[in-house]
DNA sequence: ACCTGAACACCGTTCAAGT
DNA sequence: ACCTGAACACCGTTCAAGT
């Protein structure tokens, strides 16, 4: 027996529930979110939200996966002469985003590695990120762009880690440093994948990227 | 008017509550454990627990401050040539414990965000382990051992954002690689700080670094 | 001064009852 | 089929009452 007969209303449900609980995510936090707050602003009773999201932490998984699937696509269509300077400015905009985002981040990790069936979703998600950064690097190598003799499949891991952790720490401990973090963060991916030829270790002066204004979950 | 008449028990009781505090949090996480749960674990009632702890943010924070100043000891007394074997063994004793710990630091991350208050401690928290880090940075570079063209204070930033992304990634999406992590870590940041006449891209064969066993809350 | 434990307001989730 | 909203068990926190 079908639980739900009308398939387009439970996509538009699911996606109104999804709207109203990053607002509120963002506005306060997961854990200081209550259902009643998110079907105050989906304008549903729980006893329909919960027709369409088993649990809260459901709901946040959903959301999270949205992300990781907005950030492939972020550098989807990249050359990799843009890729540091794409880099950058997610970082950039994500520490701009600070309070607002970051939080929900830690929670979904603190989730993720609590829940291991949530963690082989998150590794799916992330995968094809990874197969673009690969992608990037190995011609980034080619044009001579990026160090020939790195191993593209670890670069990538290198990349991901690193700014994740320079970001993340940008934003949990804000500080003077917090202005120039993206000019460090560019030296730092530069002194990863440049041949090693290049001088990287002076401060590097930064161009200013090109902004693509995006549309992004988180 | 003195809140606490016996400075003594006060602090007994203190460490008793963030003993079974750590423990309930390691075994189930920061958001899972309740207060009950903590109180049956310390041996003591509600009304008690909150007279040295106003409040369950409180508790986690004390833990953490705690674990700052474990980590700084760690790197302590070292010289700079142990420093790049110091903090890929921080590393992976840290994926090692994974899931038992990693949950409650990022617990703690997302509440330092959300809380401008927790963050001016942590970063004090923090404050000695950078200067130890500038401090081991310009020791290697006097010996050669690291890129003398270097900046340490940015230097130490790196090395802190890259420790911290690539064992959080290890850990929240566990997969074949975290066997290798350990490894490939050593040659990230060989990449880095290394004077860049040394060949660093390829693969470089893991010393069996001596294991200090230490005792570190987290 | 220090502690107990019932009580308070609120949480995530369920389910009988409506349409 | 889809939704409402009262009800349930439990949460973090408080506070009158004990010693």
């Amino acid at each position: 027996v079908a639980r739900t007969a009308n398939p387009l209303l439970a996509e538009q449900r699911r996606s109104q529930i999804l709207e109203a609980a990053l607002t509120c995510f963002q506005k306060r936090g997961f854990h200081q979110t209550s259902m009643q707050e998110i079907c105050a602003a989906a304008g549903m009773s729980p006893g329909a939200l919960y027709r369409y999201f088993p649990s809260k932490t459901d709901i946040i998984t959903a959301i999270s996966a949205a992300d990781a699937q907005a950030r492939c696509q972020t550098i989807a269509k990249i050359s990799s002469e843009e890729l540091i300077d794409r880099l950058v400015d997610y970082a950039e905009r994500f520490v701009a985003k600070g309070k607002k985002f970051a939080p929900m981040i830690a929670d979904i990790m603190a989730e993720t590695i609590r829940d291991p069936e949530l963690a082989i979703r998150m590794r799916a998600g992330y995968a094809p990120m990874h197969t673009l950064l690969v992608k990037l690097i190995t011609q980034g190598q080619a044009r001579g762009t990026f160090d020939a003799s790195l191993e593209p499949e670890r670069a990538a891991r290198w990349v991901f880690g690193t700014v994740d952790g320079v970001t993340m720490r940008c934003v949990m401990l804000p500080s003077a440093y917090t202005r120039v973090m993206g000019e460090e963060l560019r030296a730092l991916l530069l002194r990863l994948l440049a041949p090693r030829g290049v001088a990287v270790a002076a401060p590097i002066a930064k161009p200013k990227p090109s902004r693509v204004p995006r549309k992004e979950t988180v």
